[in-house]
RNA sequence: CGCGGGGUAGAGAAGUGGCAUCUCGCCGGGCUCAUAAUCCGGAGAUCGCAGGUUCGAAUCCUGCCCCCGCAA
């Protein structure tokens, strides 16, 4: 069921990840095909240095949408003026959009951010989210301008989240994000949307994640931990390190005890799990992964390497 | 040729040239009011695949398959 008013509108996608590509199928589904997509290159991934396309070109790819892979997006500055789009959407794309792209399209250039703006800008939203906590979030549709998610609100949705990680969340908030998308879009063409500034003193930003923010600090409290394995699922994943060996940490359960153990202290529970003393409380390991073995479940992890109980974690 | 670790019983691990081991699970039995308790007994492995060296290979050499850590 295709609205004819759809099809004439010239949309030029950008976008990378799975986050957006949920958000560009739901585009398609209701009909508004975009001209072209814009996303990033191709990317060696896994042991083999494999070139991995990106969750977006894929589906371009399927639904047989010109693709564009610049290293650097003004690079395609000219070809973009020449496809003279009316609007730009964009979502998790992975670079900053020089204002001279952001202008092209007549009615603008769209972002669609997993957050409540202007609370949690950047390129962690949905990360920040699980490690802080916060039982409420949700997505964000603003008009782009030259600063980073700083522009108007066209349209925001919140949800309450209870505990999950960032797989799920990203998958929840890319569907919130594409519906709140198809509802606002016909509203904006016809000028019946106006763009509200964000309070920009209430502001905070998110930071890039590196590899190293994934080592556990077992000075924390479990619950801080626990979130922390949820927040960085699945990368840059959770680990620890044993005998200069990393050990990944996939599963856990908080476990409310008054322990007098130094925190990282490894031991078994009354019920004979494999737990962690915390600052605070402590965790039951339930699954794991030692360097070059496979995801095991903490049982299994015990009786092959029964000397880990009293080892100290660092 | 990106760097590195690994494949031994259903699971997890020892074992660097000389009898195939350990923990857990499983099967049978004992003890017990009871058990994620304990005791006794048992089954289960062509040591990833193929070739080579050797009196003798899980172990050394060669090739192949598969898995994983780093690396985005």
């Amino acid at each position: 069921m295709l609205k004819l008013i759809n099809q004439n509108l010239r949309i030029i996608f950008i976008g990378t990840p799975e986050f957006a590509a949920i958000i560009l199928e739901k585009l398609i589904k209701s009909g508004y095909f975009p001209i072209a997509v814009v996303t990033g290159p191709d990317k060696p991934s896994g042991r083999k240095q494999i070139l991995v396309p990106s969750p977006v070109k894929v589906l371009a790819e399927k639904n047989k949408i010109p693709i564009f892979q610049p290293e650097k997006i003004i690079n395609l500055k000219s070809e973009i003026k020449n496809l003279d789009p009316d609007l730009i959407i964009l979502a998790a794309y992975g670079q900053i959009i020089p204002k001279d792209i952001l202008d092209i399209p007549r009615y603008g250039a769209l972002n669609i951010h997993p957050s409540l703006l202007p609370k949690y800008r950047g390129p962690s939203p949905i990360q920040t989210t699980i490690l802080n906590g916060d039982s409420k979030t949700g997505v964000t549709i603003i008009l782009m301008d030259e600063k980073i998610d700083h522009g108007p609100i066209l349209g925001q949705k919140k949800i309450i989240i209870n505990k999950i990680d960032s797989v799920e969340l990203t998958k929840i908030l890319a569907e919130l994000g594409g519906d709140l998308l198809i509802e606002i879009l016909p509203k904006y063409l016809k000028g019946e949307i106006k763009p509200k500034p964000q309070n920009h003193s209430q502001a905070t930003y998110t930071k890039f994640i590196k590899k190293e923010d994934g080592r556990i600090n077992w000075q924390k409290s479990a619950e801080e931990i626990e979130r922390m394995i949820r927040a960085y699922y699945p990368w840059p994943s959770v680990f620890t390190k044993i005998k200069n060996k990393i050990l990944k940490i996939f599963k856990v359960k908080i476990l409310k005890i008054n322990h007098k153990k130094e925190p990282g202290t490894v031991f078994l529970t009354e019920k004979k799990e494999l737990a962690v003393a915390c600052g605070q409380d402590a965790l039951v390991l339930e699954e794991v992964q030692f360097e070059g073995k496979k995801r095991i479940t903490a049982q299994e992890f015990i009786n092959g390497y029964p000397w880990i109980i009293n080892f100290i974690l660092k």
